[in-house]
RNA sequence: GGCCCCAUCGUCUAGCGGUUAGGAUCCAUGGUUUUCAUCCAUGUUACCGGAGUUCGAGUCUCCGUGGGGUCACCA
């Protein structure tokens, strides 16, 4: 069974990096009919917070990515931590380390002086006599001192690392007795049985320690698949300064969830020429040996056209029901399939659909100045009166092609170009001169509402 | 600086030794529309450089160059 993860650790924000890493995850997952499970990575007591931890379980449930069991916090399991701690100890493959941080310090600075690599000299590994008073000790691994270690590596392929040049003992649990960040991974990867790690290509550095800690402890290795950073458009990491990186910003900004983990697994994967992926043609498609070895620039020109492209494809009563976190109710209102109708092909986001549908439920609060001298020249207002005479001894008008009819016959009548209507009327309804077509949004405001914008459009300009 | 990774249109990408280097997005133009948007059609734009292997290299190898990541008692 396929077991994968997400490990954030929350200290803010779940972002889009976070979030692509994790759709892989749970993709990979679901594809093999699998796991996904949750792992909150709080053992930085002085960064993290609760309400973190939340936000980013809201965003899971927004894009309707589920975990599966409980969430797991490594801030509950120190108890677990400090027995492998001890095993560790107990079989002399770690040991307590007494230097102090001013010796380290000093330590660093020789070695940087000597252009050396930094590292600890192993000047505890084997300490027999009677330690220094006054220091609380850390807890180091023994590492191998030489000899390479391989990460297999399912994006980038075989990694292998000289020990000397990277490793040396390191700290796996504090002076105060807290576990470090690269043994509590590998612990908890191990004992929660994930096999297969989907994660950020920055943690590749971090994984010849982490299989240490797996050797050490007779753990088996999981398979590894390092996925290219996305960069911002100055070609670097992303970061939370880079703006709209929090997932949830984009609930706000009218995006459909399946719209943007749409975006996301196109940004580092692809199956061929293939753009548009249902839910399902995701999890039965992806596969993390297509994941490019390279990163890529986040730029959100494909998001809009996907966006737009999933809000037509969205059923009218589930956009109805969306667009009420826009500030737009409109259950209740008789004509809402046709200005539905006539705005989804319009709108790229939630959000503008919202407020393109107020422009028209609204009457208009003004006219535009250049509409107004560009539609009302000529015989406009003639215009104008002829249609709303028509259309006020008009029996019955409810479909836009009872009032397209009606333009027919005055553009028929009085011999001229559908612009000649079109333009003021269009004013008149909307103050200016674009948006959706006329036909719909007199059926929309219904004969009352039709008539009084128009008459008052002609008041104004008589 | 050490170590590691990467390199095809502006952007996302296909390509896995022989292709007029494909698709998408963006942009431009035309068509449709009373308008704008949608939609449809067309077009501009790419293999970082140099050696080598090969009959043949975007594709394999090496060397440059460029970019990125990482080097904590942070995760």
């Amino acid at each position: 069974m396929v077991v994968t993860r997400f490990a954030p650790s929350p200290t803010g924000y779940l972002h889009i990096g976070g979030l692509r890493t994790a759709l892989f995850s749970y993709l990979w997952a679901k594809k093999n009919g699998g796991k996904f499970v949750l792992r909150i990575e709080d053992t930085d007591k002085a960064r993290n917070s609760e309400a973190a931890a939340q936000a980013i379980v809201k965003a899971f449930e927004w894009l309707g990515l589920e975990h599966d069991g409980e969430i797991i916090y490594q801030s509950q399991r120190d108890d677990i931590y400090a027995k492998y701690i001890q095993q560790l100890l107990d079989e002399g493959k770690a040991y307590k380390c007494y230097m102090s941080k001013e010796e380290l310090d000093t330590l660093r600075e020789t070695q940087m002086a000597n252009k050396e690599r930094t590292k600890y000299n192993g000047m505890y590994r084997d300490f027999k006599g009677t330690p220094p008073e006054g220091v609380e000790p850390v807890i180091r691994i023994k590492a191998p001192l030489s000899g390479e270690i391989i990460v297999n590596d399912g994006v980038k392929g075989e990694i292998s690392f000289q020990a000397e040049d990277i490793l040396d003992d390191f700290v796996i649990a504090r002076a105060d007795g807290s576990p470090t960040y690269n043994f509590v991974v590998a612990v908890d990867d191990a004992l929660m049985g994930i096999n297969e790690v989907i994660r950020g290509d920055d943690h590749l550095s971090n994984t010849p320690k982490q299989i240490v800690v797996y050797e050490a402890l007779g753990f088996s290795i999981p398979n590894f698949y390092h996925v290219p950073m996305i960069h911002n458009s100055a070609g670097k990491k992303l970061s939370k300064r880079d703006g709209a990186t929090d997932v949830m910003a984009y609930k706000e900004m009218g995006y459909l969830p399946h719209a943007l983990l749409n975006f996301l697994v196109r940004l580092g994967w692809s199956h061929g020429d293939q753009e548009i992926f249902s839910m399902q043609e995701m999890r039965t498609l992806f596969n993390p040996k297509d994941i490019n070895k390279s990163a890529s620039i986040y730029n959100t020109e494909k998001l809009d056209w996907l966006n737009a492209h999933y809000i037509k494809n969205t059923p009218n009563a589930q956009l109805t029901e969306l667009l009420q976190e826009y500030d737009l109710v409109l259950t209740s209102h008789d004509k809402k399939e046709i200005l539905l109708d006539a705005i989804k092909e319009r709108a790229k986001t939630l959000k503008e659909m919202a407020d393109l549908i107020k422009e028209v439920i609204n009457r208009p609060a003004s006219y535009d100045e250049k509409a107004l001298k560009k539609a009302f020249k000529g015989n406009a207002l003639e215009v104008l009166k002829t249609f709303a005479t028509k259309v006020s001894n008009a029996n019955e008008l409810h479909l836009p092609s009872d009032y397209h009819h009606l333009m027919q016959e005055v553009v028929d009548e009085m011999e001229i170009g559908f612009g000649k209507i079109g333009q003021p009327l269009r004013v008149a309804l909307l103050g200016k001169l674009s948006g959706p077509g006329l036909d719909s949004v007199m059926s929309v405001l219904g004969k009352e509402e039709t008539l009084l914008r128009i008459h008052n459009a002609i008041d104004a300009n008589s």
